[in-house]
DNA sequence: TTATGATTTTATCAGTTGATAGGTTTCTGT
DNA sequence: ACAGAAACCTATCAACTGATAAAATCATAA
């Protein structure tokens, strides 16, 4: 009934979209307002009814790109909460087949393209949406012995995460990973954090 | 006396040091021809003396930088060659140290902003300066009984040396690290990548 | 000295970019 | 039906981009 706020909500969300694919894809500076506005079928000042700049939009696709994730995580981690490997594995091939193709070009953009006061605030959700969840795995582990002593190996929580964040989000090519391959990838990832490839003695 | 001879590679490196580090610090689309040329003190045009475009300057950046990082790692390897733990951990420690400061980015460039043909050499170049020395110290490995049965564990060299260098080459902040803590994190990468974070039983 | 070729400069182009002003259409609540 | 707001469009701007043409400077070899 309520026309006037679904067709808000579709033209804003059509643009979030559209602008959340292109700028994954091709990084900030390689996606032009209009590309975007053409996709979505408007043109190009309409992007400005709707956001303030070209910055407010690529924070808003970040925002909408982190929640999602962290709404998986969370789902995966109570679901899977008691098996720390199976626990791993399932975090890491959900992140694998569902990141930005380039997480790199993300960070970057992230880090030269926005203002202090963005980055900032993108900053709470990345720590919401990836480091707590994942470090929260590790810290639980080490709790119940699964996990090595951190004050004589230096596994905590958070550098534990962000090894594993490290081995997932590079990728020195940007190909889009198939079901399998992105599973046995993560088996692999998943096998080595926890066992190394050392043999055992 | 060749002066003339002097004064081409005097013009022609500065601009290449330059532009390497303005490419690897911001990214190919945010760096302006105009803004190389200013911090070489020359003007716009002189760069389109020296190369035909930006896209070759950027090439020849890529290929000193991947040259520099194999002559490096070739060292290294000669010289800790016979012990694996040691060998892992200054390759990583170099690398960590001496890498362009976002790869996750350079990555992106090389992929989105070259040509097939120039993407084919790159490529060509960044396998013999990364895959193949780092997958050599893994191959020597397990020939050793280092690392484990590749066939078991599915550590074959260059999955091996991948999974290695996407711990490495991912950094989700840009931060220039400092000799202490990158010594702390190799060492920690190493131990991971060798041992596992899980305890022994 | 002088001719030659390498190097660099000035001037300029055409295309793209993010952004704004001002008018027009569309929808909504009364 | 109508007032007001929301959504969208046309037209346009100033800045910046990579690139080229043509002239000027410089060093070098004869």
């Amino acid at each position: 009934m309520n026309n006037q706020f679904e067709h808000i909500n579709n033209s804003h969300q059509k643009i979030v979209e559209v602008a959340r694919e292109l700028f994954m894809e091709m990084g900030y500076r390689a996606v032009s307002t209009r590309k975007i506005a053409e996709i979505c079928g408007i043109t190009q000042p309409t992007l400005y009814h709707h956001f303030k700049n070209k910055k407010a939009l690529y924070v808003e696709v970040l925002k909408s790109e982190l929640l999602k994730m962290q709404t998986a995580l969370r789902e995966i981690i109570k679901k899977h909460g008691n098996d720390i490997e199976e626990c791993l594995f399932q975090v890491t091939y959900h992140i694998l087949m569902n990141k930005p193709s380039s997480m790199g070009q993300m960070f970057h953009d992230i880090e030269k393209e926005l203002g202090e006061e963005d980055k900032k605030e993108i900053d709470k959700w990345w720590i919401e949406s990836y480091q707590l969840p994942i470090a929260s795995i590790f810290e639980k582990g080490i709790k119940e012995g699964q996990i090595r002593n951190p004050i004589e190996f230096g596994s905590y929580p958070i550098p534990s995460a962000y090894l594993l964040l490290n081995l997932i989000s590079s990728n020195y090519r940007d190909v889009q990973l198939q079901e399998h391959i992105a599973k046995e990838q993560a088996r692999f990832y998943t096998n080595v954090l926890l066992y190394g490839l050392a043999p055992l003695r």
